[in-house]
DNA sequence: TCAATCTTGTTTCAAATGAAACAGTTTCAA
DNA sequence: TTGAAACTGTTTCATTTGAAACAAGATTGA
């Protein structure tokens, strides 16, 4: 592990800005709880993506495309994640019978007794993790993050784009 | 690009607490604004992670052990990048004479010529994505992150280990 | 019907990442 | 001074990631 201690970490120009600080400290704090979910699943055969997708999975099977929109990436990633999830025997691909383009993944017995393990004991150690703030600060910065979420997607393929506009 | 719209995209459980959901909408705008960097980079000749190492590197020479602190991730992943940062000209690596085991890393002018360039266009970008929040909303967000991020490297080698401790 | 178009998942490639092992240096205490 | 321990950067390996091209299947509109 080992994670630097250096609270003065910014590049060194003097144009800092609130909004550069605030996305600095949200990668800074990403990255720590990233790192300590590495770290809590180190014993537990999973890594961070293997866990997610387990967590998006289900008994009756989810389409790799449903899964791939709620974690954000593309399909491509997750191709090679399952293949190694189903080599640990977590989950299964199954056909649709519906559509027989779309590959069902479904938690095996052993996927769903693992989540049930280990999710549980996952929400309290991130819950222990963000302790230091109290409920009312957990609720300001969910509801911070859930305005600036919305803005970024509805303005999804404008704003990033280098219109003229403004 | 394409990113998905769906504003539903938590695991299935009932079981969600206001602090996953913070957690959930960290990772989700962390994602997209990730995303966003990356597009703005392309025709830049340059990826995030090159950027990021740009902003850290100096004319006078950064070693890269505080290069890899600041971004929180371990040496061995920068070497490759600088690697490809050297054969694009924007940095050299130089021996510090004062301890032979460190390199520093240099900003060539092309190297800095592209940082004047790019840097204060990236921020104004940055900050056109956080406009739907307030000024006020921005001190605020900025002031939770960085107490949880205190926080978290407070108790750093302590909390995130399984101790029988609570 | 049938051809253009979209969707789904895979493959391939380059890049990034984390972990472990390693060699060369430096530090520090005995 | 010397030997153990710590530090710095690289190498190697497995995994993850994004992008582009692709094949197979679904959908749509003329």
């Amino acid at each position: 592990m080992s994670i630097s201690t250096d609270p003065t970490g910014w590049p060194q120009s003097g144009e800092m800005t609130p909004e550069i600080e605030a996305y600095t400290l949200l990668r800074q704090v990403h990255s720590i709880l990233e790192t300590y979910n590495r770290y809590d699943l180190r014993g537990e055969d999973l890594t961070v993506p293997q866990f997610m997708i387990l967590n998006y999975a289900s008994r009756s099977g989810v389409p790799l495309s449903e899964i791939s929109a709620r974690m954000m990436c593309d399909n491509s990633n997750l191709t090679g994640i399952v293949d190694r999830l189903i080599a640990k025997g977590y989950v299964e691909r199954r056909p649709d019978p519906n559509d027989r383009r779309v590959s069902l993944i479904c938690l095996t017995e052993a996927g769903a007794e693992k989540l049930r393990n280990l999710r549980p004991r996952h929400h309290e150690k991130l819950r222990k993790r963000m302790r230091s703030l109290s409920e009312h600060e957990v609720y300001q910065l969910r509801e911070l993050l859930k305005s600036l979420y919305s803005s970024l997607v509805n303005s999804s393929d404008d704003e990033h784009r280098d219109k003229a506009a403004d």
